[in-house]
DNA sequence: GTTAAATTGGATACTGGTGTCCTGTTTAAA
DNA sequence: TTTAAACAGGACACCAGTATCCAATTTAAC
């Protein structure tokens, strides 16, 4: 459903808001959420390039998060990597329909809507801050 | 979002709702659909595998909508072609998150559940008398 | 039984998402 | 200034979803 690459961003994301002031090597952040590193490389450019994370380049450098837990969005970061596509007009192109869609097309973007819905009202400090047994990407 | 596979297969279904008696050939589907044809007789293949439709080999062949519509929803087409996976097991195997995914996984299970089950909720009839300007396949 | 309409199944090509590798650039520290 | 850590960017490999084509099979109608 969603793209492996959502997943890795989101994992990445995750992890770096765990110590939001900590930088982290895509070595480090790699390993934390086994992500492959090659690939994670590439997908933090992506997250960098909206500002949703910070980059440090050079010794000692690395990542770290670039909003605050509390008003970043895993919308954010979605959009950012793999944009969710809403239906805006006929996917057959039927000029009668391009105003207003059909109830298949309605009912499926409707579908879409509500799944998107989830990401605009989820911050990272909500999912950091969950009253959860299971710590994401921590094993105990 | 969704596979274009899924898109083309609720297109052929709704135009087989439209007349659910009728026995349409693939080339018929295809026009009325917009979906290349060889491409077609493969999902439709699929379809019929669970009796989603019906088929007749041979001349003045064809396929049927193979359930009432007010008894077809179009989470079974969409499960069908190509299911929509939900998350069961945390995706990183930790061990301690089998049973109970971490608040991210938790998440985007949920919005998920929320995407699926408008699906699970719509039935081709819904579809076919929705008091909407805007009919399903066709331009007028 | 012959013919033609129609689906079936297999083989093949194309394309984008995923993943890897290597070279170049930046930068802190010795 | 040299060195090594770390990111940046480009090129390439792989694979599954998408799409096409052709020969084989089924079947109605003559």
């Amino acid at each position: 459903m969603l793209s492996q690459t959502v997943e890795y961003s989101l994992r990445a994301i995750v992890h770096l808001a765990k110590q939001p002031d900590v930088l982290q090597t895509t070595a480090q952040i790699a390993k934390a959420t086994q992500v492959p590193a090659p690939y994670l490389s590439k997908v933090l450019q992506t997250l960098a390039r909206d500002g949703l994370v910070t980059v440090k380049r050079g010794v000692g450098g690395g990542f770290l998060l670039g909003k605050s837990p509390d008003k970043l969005t895993i919308y954010e970061v979605v959009q950012c990597v793999d944009p969710i596509q809403r239906i805006h007009t006929c996917p057959l192109e039927l000029s009668s329909h391009r105003k207003r869609l059909c109830s298949l097309h309605k009912k499926i973007d409707g579908a879409l809507e509500s799944f998107e819905t989830v990401f605009r009202t989820t911050t990272l400090s909500e999912l950091m801050n969950s009253p959860n047994p299971s710590v994401p990407l921590c094993n105990t």
